[in-house]
RNA sequence: GCCCCCAUCGUCUAGUGGCCCAGGAUGCCAGGUUCUCAGCCUGGAGACAGGGGUUCAAAUCCCCUUGGGGGUACCA
């Protein structure tokens, strides 16, 4: 059973799809499918100065990354300039509206407002009412021949039978002068859905200096479509539980406009980044080892001498310890360059230090006669030699950690080890104990 | 300036008059697991913006103040 709910997306061309609008073509797309009505997409590019073929084909692409497609369309307004043309026109001809030159000489149409109460009936807002009389005789069409965004919106919703608007909260000031609108045209009135606006992390409108604000950024930083949908969808919603991890499918199932609350808010990258990681860990092996490869590969890692079964063994080894395929790059790198860098602080604290040039000699000769390079038989002789030594596994772990990667912090020791391989680890370990010989003072690591 | 919207832990939220001296998540702190970190487990600190009402009873209803956001274009 399909109902007769249609609802659209209107983005406007003019940069990539911000993650404000991505949330609001969610709801609408949520609402579309729990209803099982039509979901509809129309590019909004009226502004001729401002719009851009790849900012509408940006935005197509990062709708079909997150997933939300779309039934009709894409309709483009620039594309029906006549049908704009012709109810302007019905408009002077009834007297609501005008033509009107303006002080550059520029001839455009303007609509007459009505003075009187006009009363908005949001279905998440309740009742708003403004007074009419102060708002201006608008324009309705531009001097070259274009719609103005309030009209060409009423015109195509009317036209296109929407029958829910559902859009930022930002457009609560244009909808009486849309609702005059479609009075002047005995339009059937559609239900408005007001929603939240997302703000930036420190409250203030979400704008270029809080970093990442388009999709397409999130995507290019390894982030999986799901968590950001799911991320977006518990901003100004949810199911009524204590959920937060949520499948596309149970959202379509509880997703009403009665759950979406009234109040604005704040992105957080923070737990974008947590639920990220959640759905990573919930990501099979083998489609990360895909998506790691076509991440990798992209950020200009050279892929084609590397196995698959060593892939994966990365993949299996980093599965709980990485966040997004960008910080699984910033954590492993040291494994695909020979031009590692050494963390100052790790070389302090655990390099230079009494008695760990010996200490790392003894490891060398030891791992050096590990004839299977696997992470057992690493343990194995790096276990004995703890003991033969008398020292501390930790003791051991650090420097020779810090020595092979550059870093205190990385996955297990051996693992580790294993990824690197019995030549590359031993080169890395000579490397430091020649330079930690070398000059006693002045390290050069 | 004028008009409109909003107001629960730092953040996202549950809560629709008694079940709330307010629950969950994230982040933070502490402990545990441990070769480091992450992860995981356990525990902890942390909020109803303020002031008036209404009511036997208010986070929940009303008013004011304050704060935040939006609009006020031949942008959308």
């Amino acid at each position: 059973m399909s109902s007769n709910v249609r609802v659209r997306f209107a983005p406007s061309p003019t940069g990539y799809l911000h993650i404000g609008g991505a949330r609001t073509a969610l709801f609408n797309w949520l609402f579309a499918r729990y209803n099982k009505g039509v979901f509809l997409l129309r590019i909004e590019d009226t502004d001729q100065q401002r719009s851009t073929e790849e900012a509408t084909q940006a935005i197509l692409d990062s709708m079909k990354w997150l997933g939300l497609d779309w039934d009709e369309g894409p309709y483009f307004q620039s594309q029906r300039l006549a049908i704009y043309k012709q109810y302007a026109e019905k408009l002077i001809e009834q007297g609501k509206a005008f033509y009107d030159t303006d002080a550059e000489g520029r001839k455009a149409i303007r609509f007459k407002m009505q003075d009187g109460i006009t009363e908005i009936n949001d279905l998440i807002h309740g009742t708003i009412t403004f007074d009419a009389s102060l708002i201006e005789d608008f324009v309705i069409l531009k001097a070259d021949g274009f719609p103005t965004y309030n009209f060409a919106c009423v015109v195509d919703d009317a036209d296109m039978g929407i029958t829910h608007i559902i859009r930022g909260d930002d457009h609560i000031s244009n909808t009486p002068k849309q609702i005059a609108l479609y009075k002047a045209f005995g339009f059937k009135m559609p239900e408005f859905a007001h929603i939240p606006m997302i703000l930036g992390e420190d409250g203030s409108r979400l704008s270029k200096r809080h970093g990442a604000t388009s999709v397409t950024e999130y995507r290019d930083r390894g982030y999986l479509p799901h968590a950001l949908v799911n991320f977006l969808a518990l901003l100004g919603w949810s199911p009524g539980n204590d959920q937060e991890i949520i499948s596309i499918t149970e959202m379509i199932e509880k997703f009403t406009l009665k759950r979406v609350n009234k109040t604005s808010a704040q992105f957080n990258n923070i737990k974008l980044d947590w639920m990220n990681g959640q759905y990573i860990k919930s990501t099979p092996v083998e489609q990360l080892t895909i998506d790691t490869k076509r991440f990798f590969e992209k950020s200009g890692i050279d892929m084609t001498n590397i196995p698959q079964a060593w892939l994966t063994n990365l993949v299996m080894l980093y599965h709980e310890r990485f966040k997004t395929f960008q910080d699984l790059l910033d954590q492993t790198r040291f494994l695909f360059t020979d031009a590692i860098e050494y963390d100052r602080a790790a070389v302090d604290k655990f390099l230079k230090k009494e008695g760990v040039v010996e200490l790392l000699k003894e490891v060398y000769s030891a791992i050096s006669l590990v004839d299977n390079f696997d992470k057992k038989n690493m343990e194995d002789s790096l276990r004995a030699l703890t003991v033969k030594i008398d020292v501390s596994f930790s003791r051991l772990a650090q420097p020779l950690r810090v020595s092979i990667t550059g870093k205190s912090v990385s996955a297990g020791i051996f693992e580790t080890m294993e990824l690197l391989g019995k030549e590359k680890a031993l080169k890395r370990l000579g490397y430091t104990i020649q330079n930690l010989c070398e000059i006693s003072e002045t390290i050069k690591l």
